[in-house]
DNA sequence: TTTGAAATGGGGGATTCACCTCATTCAGCC
DNA sequence: GGCTGAATGAGGTGAATCCCCCATTTCAAA
């Protein structure tokens, strides 16, 4: 019960679109079932294996289809491409249809954002491997990832060989982070040091609010809303609101493309 | 005369980074050169063609190689990937020492952008067709690269046919700009309205600097610098840092990944 | 049960921001 | 030569920011 309550105080606040987007009291549904333990160990014998890939750009969907569907590059493994999407509602879509034994994912996509897809594939098909593949590095949206449960996390910018390489033994029930994105991890000097208020309130200031703003918004006196903007300030060792906001952007916790 | 120092004044200040790493002089020879008319036309009669692929993601390269090696994707044209690329400055080796017919360039990549590479290849490789096949869609970086006399511009989030089937005309001397860059173009309000000291100080103001530290950055009264913070403000209709970050974000002007 | 972390709020002060008005210099243009 | 636009700088005002001080309450962990 008391775990219950902690699951739930951590998923509050810790990314607002997505809290809007599903409901929190459906994503603690979600990350029950993720802890439930997987049957993938019965598709040991298996020689085929079908993927479905969600990237918003075609190159990159084309690419990694032709690099799948070649066991050379994949070893003895027979991979199937049974369906592509260029968004995240299209993916989740088509992992309903399909329930492949594989999703290959990026993280930025339209409509719903790879964090998304990765919960609902749990929710509606608990057996698939799910691989982000992604070019973000920001260590928000990393850690998210991986807190949700991710089986394989790869990087863009890295050789693609650790991937190819990677999936035969993801696919047998294994579990893999490159080391690009584990450096990230080690390096995170604080990251989840704020809490959840504060988090709230950092999402409004670089949402361009004032103090007096954000306390009518959050109905509490601006002079707390002050108080939890030093405390910010200070663990995140910036001294303006601009510094602010390119500590946010950097860490991915809001969106450059948003209006104000 | 008169054109040439017009033409001086519209670099001078376009993007810092540019300006710093090639200095502004040099950029209005390319300029220059860039403007004379090109000898593409003697290839009319030639069958295959070469080619230089510079993207910093490494499934887009195997992508695109498989894709423009494919003369049924290309109608009729065989092209030869000779060389690729994964950061700018590979690309603009890779162009020197292969003077290719065609470069197919990524904007964002590591050491040098997009931007540098196409004024590179002009100045080392003027027969070179540069083909822009990128993922992002700020106007800014946009109107740089058609100021710069890009050959095509193509966007990773369409569909890559539009990108195939104009990839011919564009190497017997064509000029193609995809529909979805062109509209970016069209919507633009006021663009250029900032002069070339607001948008240096926008510059400063977004990396986090105060009044005072800009003040002694330039060497001018804090004071001015004021002065130019308020005008920038009303030309651009927003009323604070954050306001002022975010727009400068959509436009491109700064890049997220910077350190402060 | 104590301890501590987190959220809440108040007082105050130094600094900066946002926005006025006014003036000067210097370049390019008709 | 006069005009315009850009950059420069001064003085001032009200608001907001940044950062101290202080306190209470709640809740979970030791």
């Amino acid at each position: 019960m008391t775990s219950a309550k902690k699951r739930k105080a951590d998923l509050q606040y810790g990314v607002i679109t997505l809290r809007n987007v599903i409901g929190y009291n459906h994503l603690c549904d979600i990350v029950e079932q993720e802890n439930a333990p997987r049957q993938a160990e019965q598709k040991f014998e298996m020689s085929h294996f079908t993927a479905v890939i969600a990237d918003d750009h075609a190159i990159v969907r084309s690419g990694l289809k032709v690099a799948l569907e070649n066991e050379r590059l994949v070893d003895g493994h027979n991979i199937g491409v049974v369906a592509e999407a260029g968004n995240g509602l299209d993916a989740i879509a088509a992992v309903k249809q399909h329930r492949p034994d594989m999703l290959v994912l990026d993280v930025s996509m339209p409509v719903a954002g790879g964090v998304e897809v990765l919960v609902e594939t749990r929710r509606w098909s608990p057996d698939t491997r799910v691989i982000v593949f992604t070019g973000i590095s920001a260590m928000g949206k990393v850690s998210e990832l991986v807190e949700a449960g991710v089986d394989g996390l790869f990087s863009k910018a890295e050789d693609n060989q650790d991937l190819y390489r990677n999936v035969p033994m993801i696919l047998q029930g294994g579990r893999y982070i490159s080391p690009f994105f584990t450096s990230i991890l080690d390096n995170a000097p604080q990251q989840s040091v704020l809490t959840d208020r504060e988090r709230q309130i950092l999402n409004l200031i670089v949402a361009g609010q004032s103090n007096k703003e954000i306390s009518a918004h959050l109905g509490i006196s601006a002079k707390t809303v002050d108080r939890h903007r030093t405390n910010l300030m200070q663990k995140l060792d910036v001294h303006s609101v601009a510094q602010l906001i390119a500590y946010s952007l950097r860490e991915g916790l809001i969106d450059p493309a948003a209006e104000i």
